[in-house]
DNA sequence: GTTGAAATCTTCGATGA
DNA sequence: TCATCGAAGATTTCAAC
């Protein structure tokens, strides 16, 4: 992975669904040199897939909440993270260190669904042993954009 | 928006880099009609943008952070998830109902990186009171994803 | 929404730096 | 090895219906 392809990621990461050829301009290169590059990334992993990113109001989704949901056991926590994960309202399920946890991002459109849910879907697991819930009632960013400055020695400072 | 919509999206929500004529294909119509009916979703604001998503770890960028930041005053909560969200590193930013507080989830490549960027650029934020912050170790599912069920205006009722 | 045609884009093999 | 060229085949896009 070189700078052209960081370039590249870059331009996709802005706006995924633009032709080859307009990428091809950006980067100065002809389109199919592009397409065997992206074509390479997607094989090696680096590109996972490509999202479109829908506004959440206008599906009566416009509620976040945050759970942390603790395990009995930490031992079935892998298990358990998998059956949350499972939740269509689910979008982010994570490990949390040192509390035999879970991070769980859902998003529903009401408190009533909220509510359903961490009852009938997330208490109902057998190792679930409580849950704690923060609910957003609105965003200022949400993205999944990383940031691809070529990392060099020298952020170690400030 | 109506069935064929949702059906356009749900197909664009799974792979949203597809040509236009499969998606047309999918759903049955002519890829001129499909068409018109996503640039409409875009212009309409239903479609917000379409991402690349990457491979965090290929970018050293595995380590996730939720940190809950508190603020001095509920007034100044607005301009400080403005300031927070400018932060290259840092993913989203929610305001959390009843605590004069901010769910910011950020992703970094270090613990090193972590406390730099909360010393250096959140708590040298005037109005940032103190932060919480929780270490993600493994992702089990993330995802930007809407469940698209067919949930019109009118179900207020419910 | 459909059709059809022109413009544009994708893709691949051959070739060159 | 990696990029480019060029041409065939697909796709996008727009106007007419």
């Amino acid at each position: 992975m070189d700078a052209i392809d960081l370039k590249i990621l870059k331009i996709l990461q802005n706006k995924a669904r633009i032709p080859n050829v307009e990428v091809a301009r950006q980067v100065g290169m002809a389109p199919s040199a592009v397409l065997e590059r992206i074509k390479k990334l997607e094989l090696q992993g680096v590109i996972q897939g490509y999202e479109v990113r829908l506004n959440p109001e206008r599906f009566n989704r416009s509620l976040i909440a945050f759970v942390t949901v603790r395990v009995r056991e930490i031992l079935s926590i892998r298990k358990t993270g998998r059956e949350i994960s499972e939740i269509e309202a689910v979008q982010e399920v994570h490990f949390l260190a040192g509390s035999d946890a879970l991070m769980v991002k859902i998003r529903v459109s009401t408190p009533q669904e909220l509510e359903t849910l961490l009852i009938t879907k997330i208490a109902a697991i057998q190792e679930v042993l409580s849950t704690e819930t923060q609910i957003a009632l609105s965003t200022f960013k949400e993205s999944a954009k990383i940031p691809l400055n070529p990392r060099s020695k020298k952020n170690k400072e400030n």
